[in-house]
DNA sequence: GCAATTACAATTGTCAGACTTTTAAATGTC
DNA sequence: GACATTTAAAAGTCTGACAATTGTAATTGC
């Protein structure tokens, strides 16, 4: 009768929780100092080894930072866009990697995110943001380019578009999501005439963002989408990866 | 002249990123078996309870589950969407509370994602989703429900809508934005006048969604957006966070 | 008196070993 | 063959110790 209900956790998970909760509460505070490994040992009443494994797993989540020495200790971590970025990346990768993503669904999602920024982008990039896509669709267009390299500055490329939106909480979600991606992306092999056709919308979304047309920008991200999602089907029905089921 | 570098990893954290290089690599494949505590020691020449400290940053990013018992010892796990999801409303949720990210910048990004997936929403929605979405708004037009009520049910809502473009990839990124915003949201205290209003708002979002028209879902949430920083700022003006300086 | 050095103490990092608890598999019994 | 018992492997936990690091205070030198 018993329900499969969590089978109690660990105590160094338990306790990893109770700090968690009480940073999420407020209760601790930015570079907040936390009590010393003994003290929390005995506060939780369990021994130093386990607290260390709980601290462990909060400086995984980059909750806190240690510090060694008289006046060290751990600190409550202030979370930087930085450190949330980088687990995000790891995650997504994962997770696409490991769930059999569909590239066509994964493709989809990145687009969807990226026409997101579309309409801010247009209003609030500045020349910056501009030279650095014409920089990358020039580096785009160079003979001896690598289909890793050609990714790579796919991704920067699309990177100056979020970042253009100028604002910081899209831009952690979207590079994420852009660069998880491009594992996927690098099995896909770019011929002359590709590169040709992706260029050709990149140099549109590049117009479109300088002359603050919303509409052309969407326009080419829609295009850009189909015609990767169509590369890719491409790639797919060369190398299928789930054979069909012989009889 | 030292260079600010990071200087020198505990051996957990190197032990921990070569096991996770491993993973990401494919070098270790889901749900394998990784080698007992006591032969990753040797392995790795360091103790126990070193690799014990490994192992928990490991399962701090569900990255590995473990298991006691004979047949027992860490197991590289699947990343599931749910298990992703909560990372990120946690991550996001920290960020947004320790950076004092202000709300129109979080409203802005949540509103531009939502309508990321209003096209495809509209046309994948099926009647489970709308549904949802109307009993919510129902719930919303209850008279005594609280401020944290109110907003509970608009984040259902709003995961409804995410949900109806019926991709895991969008579903993941957005509904840990709109949940990591909800502790903004409940900053706001919603009056009959404003709940009317929003309600009115999401009955557009439901109908625009029911004709499959993405232009006026779109609208819907544009206009939403711009409410919603609306109130927000109000809410501000009456309780200014940092002050302006005194001259 | 002041600066440089040294000693000290607090704190995290690491290690070694033992014991407990859980769980699956092997073994034995009917 | 089905069920109970034993066994062994593994994670979980504890104790105690030592090493490495670092700020502070005492000491020394000038």
């Amino acid at each position: 009768m018993k329900k499969p209900t969590r089978p109690a956790p660990d105590l160094s998970a338990q306790i990893a929780q109770a700090i968690r909760d009480a940073i999420i509460n407020g209760d601790l505070i930015v570079d907040e100092r936390l009590p010393s490994e003994a003290e929390l040992a005995e506060q939780f009443q369990v021994s130093r080894p386990t607290v260390r494994e709980a601290l462990k797993r909060l400086a995984a989540q980059s909750l806190i930072r240690t510090q060694r020495g008289a006046a060290g200790g751990a600190f409550v971590n202030r979370l930087s866009f930085e450190d949330a970025y980088a687990q995000q990346v790891t995650t997504a990768t994962l997770l696409l990697s490991m769930n059999a993503v569909r590239f066509d669904t994964a493709c989809e999602a990145r687009f969807a995110l990226e026409r997101a920024c579309a309409g801010l982008a247009s209003q609030r990039r500045v020349p910056d943001h501009l030279a650095t896509m014409r920089a990358e669709i020039h580096r785009q267009t160079q003979p001896g380019l690598s289909d890793e390299a050609f990714c790579a500055s796919d991704v920067a490329f699309h990177r100056a578009l979020v970042d253009a939106a100028d604002n910081p909480v899209l831009s952690y979600q979207l590079a994420g999501a852009v660069e998880a991606m491009q594992p996927l992306m690098n099995m896909i092999t770019f011929t002359a005439r590709s590169r040709e056709q992706i260029v050709a919308l990149h140099t549109q979304i590049a117009d479109g963002l300088e002359a603050r047309d919303a509409a052309r920008v969407d326009q080419a991200l829609t295009d850009l989408a189909a015609y990767t999602t169509d590369l890719a089907s491409q790639v797919m029905r060369d190398r299928p990866q789930s054979p069909a089921k012989s009889g």
